[in-house]
DNA sequence: ACGAAAATCACCCTTTTGTACGACGCGAAA
DNA sequence: TTTCGCGTCGTACAAAAGGGTGATTTTCGT
């Protein structure tokens, strides 16, 4: 017997031990609740409903808890072989879907100007507000507004989720 | 809604139908062995056991079910005989739209642990702070906590930056 | 059983964003 | 010519996010 295995036998054990304290608290509480406040039609139908919707929850998170050492693949990085130098950053390109195909018609529906076109795709590459008026060369001031109406055009109030809409929409790549 | 988003949800209704399903027939089964079996002592605590360890199964079944790990392809880092010669940048023509595969040697090598793998998910979403509270059942604190981490570790200053940088290097979808 | 890593939470402070106003100039269309 | 869309800019306040530090609890591998 392991360490190991006696751990992960103790943690059973606390598993079983915990699952059948609730079951009895539950037992209990069934019948004591059964004489206060006297349910008696359709008894069965809903204590099985309470017992199976709290089991079956319990059992989702014991589910959860002891299936996921199993599922959770562990990545080792195997030192690589190395010749000669390597370039310190090897970078991948991968191009992705073909090219971009804007949803003209979703842009004029949602009434989107050219220039809150720019500054929807800045902010899809990260801009801070200041970073775009850089870019713009316009005052910070301008480009909230421009910023605070494509929010506006488009839903949400918030410039993250306005970029995950935007690409869902096709109105920026 | 996105065709994937949409097999999701088809199959979550078709897991709580199955549900509801199992749970009825459960129910009425109880009810004729009532009086098949006429066992009236101690009933409740039986058939409190019966339901509670079904659905417990049913629960821990449905809980792996839900919870698996969507993409079960990992990518291995392996020891590689380098050639003499390396191309600065290296072009691989994928086919379009294929699925999605993380890169967990990037993953690994920048130190993301799985909380905050979610995060990052949840902030590409275009979740804010509150909102990932609520879905993560964490306090605000933790997932401000969980986030910085993932900034300090992914590079920028800003959420945004972060995840088209977390599309870039295909640590999310 | 122990230590390391991960996850959780709190506090405080600064910076960035979001919201709500109003205003001006310009060019095209009515 | 007047109107209107668009781009520009401002102020002021509210809300959210970023940043630093420290602490406790859970989890997990050995």
């Amino acid at each position: 017997m392991t360490p190991a295995q006696d751990d992960a036998r103790r943690a059973m054990w606390r598993h079983i031990a915990l699952y059948g304290v609730i079951g009895g608290l539950l037992v209990v509480a069934l019948r004591v609740t059964e004489y206060r406040w006297l349910i008696i039609d359709r008894s069965l139908e809903i204590y099985g409903g309470i017992v199976a919707a709290l089991f079956a929850g319990l059992g989702v998170w014991l589910g959860g808890r002891v299936t996921r050492k199993k599922t959770d693949i562990v990545v080792k990085e195997v030192p690589v072989e190395v010749p000669v130098e390597i370039p310190v950053e090897v970078r991948v390109e991968v191009p992705v879907t073909g090219p971009f195909v804007r949803d003209d018609a979703r842009v004029s529906a949602l009434g989107l100007t050219p220039r809150e076109l720019e500054m929807l795709e800045m902010l899809a590459a990260g801009l801070s507000n200041r970073e775009i008026t850089e870019k713009a060369f316009v005052s910070e001031n301008t480009v909230k507004t421009h910023v605070q109406r494509v929010l506006d055009k488009i839903g949400p109030r918030r410039r993250t989720q306005a970029v995950q809409m935007a690409r869902e929409q096709r109105l920026i790549a």
